[in-house]
DNA sequence: GCCGTTTTCGGCCCGACTGTTTTCAGTCG
């Protein structure tokens, strides 16, 4: 578990947004174990989820004296933001810490216990930790209490078991293949009608928990046996009349739920949106005199139920028009289709060329032919070849003179497969001390540059960021890539001061990449930060060899979460229109 | 703790499943 990192404010640096909402998190799960009523951690809980999706530093603007008007902070907790952004602690946070120790709030990550379980279990045996509880279940203490029994104390040492196998979130690349999988076995079901991701997958997060599918069936036992029968199912958690849920063996829970096709629309809508969208929605039903629910519509005064059979239908009975999967966040996409000004996000059909690849001139596997002729095959109108430059001794970067046979290897193979195009670039290293990789001269001389930053990510945040604008002014250099060099579940975003960045790049026309690697960097409230910011941006395989090609298709993805229209997409360009733009 | 062109008090999204409750609380998504 997390250890809270101590906070002295006492060198200037200004308390992220991600800690402040780990302290509002834990103050709601603290205030839930000691009994307070539920809506005053609910409370702290939305302005955690404010506070973190809030695209600018929250405790700087509190600093200076500009502080944002978050929905669901009213006096009480501005005072307690005011006095984290100034000091980095809070004091009442303490009190409730004295109260409930970190072992005790640990419990609550165990699928099964909630607060009131933490409280009962703390009171009677003095309980007060993960490890306490498992010795307790184990010993069979747990059964003699009111509302526990032998088989509450088996849940919780599998549970226990399971978290302890599985501490991260499933890459949305692996996802995908393994939901893939489950579909094509469940598809073939007798009376299963349709069936499809929902959830974050559908959502297209960049990392996903557990996997929801939702079938429309005839005949739910069916499906429902189906899924519990597979070879890779390792426990079945429980089963309803129309749901299930199971765990894969090394792998995530799978959640199962199934409808009539007549309803399949507000099943759909109800288990796509998260949960801040649904409330939206709901707000709007209830405008009407409409309770909504996955099963439909259902009219409060007289109780009849108002089925949708399809997306469009449900959105349609609030007059709102269809909102793309990857939009419904609760980040003000309801508000924007309501009033007509949900944009009209980017699509892969839009998609033109892909402006970061590799080859085995460098640390690619694949030739740059075989790369070429895949992506054309991909339905690609050209690729930008960005192998790496020479300060990147572990990709073997090209030497000027390598460089210069390459561009005679790239017009050789151009005449051989016009009229797709490969565009001569390359990914250029941006060096320690803000400088770059090869002199301007050569630059001049590519398609395309992409500059990257991929040794010292330790250097202080201002440091990095002069790095960063080194690379953006300079007038040949044309995209900044992997922009916070990020990857996902392993390495943390650099601290650049983004909303410099993002004014640079705007002002100099450098486009900011979204990469479909598992860096998917930058992520979604970065990228749509930038395009506010009036940013270009682009979307990018960084393919290696090429079945990574189809990588892209997560850039693609983020750039939708990020509310891109295609014009804000560089890759969406013809090779003539990207060349005639960078020039 | 927040919030209000119906409200400054009384609500706060909705429903299903589990366990052991003989009518419902706790938890989850």
């Amino acid at each position: 578990m997390p250890r809270p990192r101590s906070v002295s404010r006492t060198d200037g640096t200004v308390i992220s947004n991600a800690e402040l909402a780990r302290i509002f998190n834990e103050i709601g799960d603290m205030l839930e174990i000691l009994g307070e009523v539920v809506y005053k951690a609910v409370a702290y809980r939305r302005v955690a989820d404010a506070v973190e999706r809030y695209p600018d530093d929250v405790a700087a603007l509190y600093r200076r004296g500009d502080p944002p008007k978050l929905p669901g902070a009213g006096a009480a907790l501005t005072a307690k933001l005011a006095e984290l952004a100034e000091t980095g602690r809070l004091e009442y946070h303490d009190r409730l810490k004295a109260q409930v120790p970190d072992g005790v709030l640990g419990m609550l990550r165990i699928p099964g216990i909630g607060p009131k379980t933490v409280r009962l279990v703390q009171g009677e045996f003095g309980v007060d930790s993960v490890e306490a509880l498992r010795a307790a279940a184990e010993e069979g203490r747990l059964r003699g209490v009111k509302g526990l029994s032998q088989r509450t104390e088996q849940n919780v040492l599998d549970a226990i078991g399971r978290i302890e196998r599985r501490e991260s979130r499933l890459l949305i690349h692996d996802a995908d293949i393994l939901v893939a999988g489950l579909v094509k076995r469940l598809r073939a079901v007798r009376g299963v009608r349709r069936i499809e991701p929902a959830g974050s997958l559908r959502r297209r997060r960049p990392t996903i928990g557990d996997l929801d599918l939702l079938a429309a069936v005839d005949d739910p036992a069916a499906v429902i046996a189906a899924l519990d029968g597979l070879p890779e199912v390792e426990k079945v958690l429980n089963a309803g009349v129309d749901k299930s849920s199971i765990v894969l063996r090394d792998g995530p829970q799978v959640d199962l739920m199934v409808c009539p096709p007549a309803a399949w629309g507000t099943h759909l809508l109800h288990f796509t949106g998260n949960k801040d969208h649904n409330i939206a929605l709901r707000g709007m039903a209830l405008d009407r005199g409409w309770s909504l629910s996955e099963k439909g519509y259902k009219v409060i005064e007289t109780g009849e139920l108002l089925l949708a059979a399809d997306e469009d239908e449900a959105y349609g009975r609030l007059d709102l028009p269809w909102i793309p999967p990857e939009m419904r966040k609760g980040d003000g996409e309801v508000e924007a289709a309501r009033t007509g000004s949900l944009p009209d996000v980017v699509s892969h059909h839009d998609v033109r060329g892909d402006t970061h690849t590799h080859s085995s001139w460098t640390d690619g596997v694949d030739s740059i032919e075989v790369m070429a002729r895949a992506a054309r095959d991909r339905g690609l109108e050209y690729i930008v070849l960005t192998d790496h430059s020479p300060s990147l001794g572990i990709a073997r970067g090209l030497s000027p003179e390598r460089v210069a046979e390459q561009g005679t290897e790239i017009g050789r193979l151009n005449s051989e497969l016009a009229p797709f195009r490969i565009l001569h670039g390359t990914e250029l290293e941006i060096r320690g001390d803000a400088t770059l990789d090869y002199p301007d001269e050569l630059l001049a001389r590519f398609d395309v540059v992409i500059a990257s930053i991929h040794t010292g990510r330790g250097q202080p945040s201002e440091l990095l960021t002069r790095r960063a604008l080194a690379a953006i002014e300079n007038p040949h250099v044309d995209v900044l890539a992997h922009p916070s060099g990020r990857i996902v579940n392993r390495r943390d975003p650099l601290p650049l001061d983004w909303p410099r960045v993002f004014e640079a790049a705007a002002r100099h026309g450098t486009a900011l990449e979204i990469n479909g690697s598992p860096r998917l960097d930058l992520d979604d409230p970065l990228a749509r930060a930038a395009g506010q910011a009036g940013a270009m941006l682009t979307v990018a395989s960084d393919a290696h060899r090429t079945e990574e090609l189809g990588q892209q298709r997560y850039a693609v993805d983020l750039a939708r979460r990020a509310w891109l229209r295609p014009d804000q997409v560089l890759a969406t360009r013809t090779a003539d229109d990207l060349l005639g733009m960078l020039r």
